[in-house]
DNA sequence: GTTATGTCGTACACGGGTGTACGAGTTAAT
DNA sequence: ATTAACTCGTACACCCGTGTACGACATAAC
């Protein structure tokens, strides 16, 4: 956030160090919240030294690495259609998204134990309103239920996706399957 | 499960310290993972020194936690009739025990931590065992939907307790609706 | 080619949790 | 009432991760 107008002056290494830090600090916290600045300056084939040269905290360095999965969401779900049906709509969103999602829930609650809650909403916000409006529209459209918190139904599809996630990690769950498997769950929650 | 027999010499006192330190360090796992010796020593009225009295290491008191939790969980499960409609029996189970399911998956992920994973297996394998069971049953009774892997079917359950639990400690839900949304939501994924 | 910038190893101070040692005081068992 | 078991504070050694300091070397920028 910071990083990209705050000094104008950075050499092109530094900037391929940063990128590489950020991008080695999301695949490791996705998968272990606890993973150590140097487990991830070791992911990054760098320095742990060159890693606080860029962040000067281990929280600074999680903010970066959950602002850049969000920013990566974005674009993702900037590109889906959501329109029409809001079933369809919401059976393409998984279907190009799923995992991204699931990946940025996990390195969400690696940044829940170090960022102050505040901190997260602001990033995470929007992202997530992004997800209820469809489940209103679906309401609306009378698709989707209504018997249920409109919070709770987002969060339970929240929950689903992080576990496929962990299934998978843990091999219980092959990967090919795993879209129809989500969509599926997903919809019967929603449905009417 | 070496501390019933083990030493048939034990003092009264020592058999309440104990049990508190257990129930101590159920509750407070349940809340934090990494909840420290100490944290449970104190949650329990107890000196840290007493607990390494009993517990050699703190891995030896999650696990003396987790099969607590285990043991209260088979007696309140074994107390509900399993017999009838599937999905009765079902909503019959989660009524009485979602809360204590729930409660048990967050120790249970406090265990994964900390014990090695065959360990775990052995303690809560035929819990799992048990509603898997169920939801065979409500297959073959026509009841239960048959396009997705029962193992998907029972772990997506335990992630949407898990979650609901997650959301009354946030104050996200209220405990009040809490049975029958989680009811609700369980029984739409199964729904075939 | 000079200079500012970036890389990164070694070394260290610090904090916090674990597990051990000692020992004095307390309480149940008989 | 004597004894063995238990409680529990203080103190300490240890490990591990964080963040800082110093400094040598490499490399991009001009």
């Amino acid at each position: 956030m910071d990083r990209a107008p705050a000094r104008p002056r950075r050499r092109a290494d530094a900037e391929r160090s940063i990128e590489r830090i950020v991008s080695a600090a999301r695949e490791r916290l996705s998968r272990d919240p606890d993973a150590t600045v140097d487990d991830i300056a070791k992911a990054a084939g760098v320095g742990r030294m060159t890693v606080y040269g860029h962040f000067r905290t281990r929280p600074e360095l999680v903010e970066a690495a959950l602002a850049g999965a969000l920013r990566a969401g974005e674009e993702t779900l900037g590109g889906v259609d959501l329109g029409g049906d809001a079933r369809d709509a919401l059976t393409r969103l998984l279907a190009s998204s799923w995992a991204l999602v699931a990946e940025s829930a996990a390195l969400l609650t690696a940044a829940q134990d170090v960022l102050a809650p505040g901190r997260i909403r602001d990033l995470h916000g929007d992202a997530a309103d992004r997800v209820e409006n469809l489940v209103r529209r679906g309401q609306r459209q009378g698709v989707f239920r209504t018997d249920l918190p409109v919070a709770w139904l987002v969060s339970s599809m929240q929950y689903i996706l992080h576990g496929a996630a962990e299934e998978i990690r843990a091999g219980r769950l092959a990967n090919a399957d795993a879209t129809r498997i989500v969509t599926a769950t997903v919809l019967s929650i929603l449905r009417r």
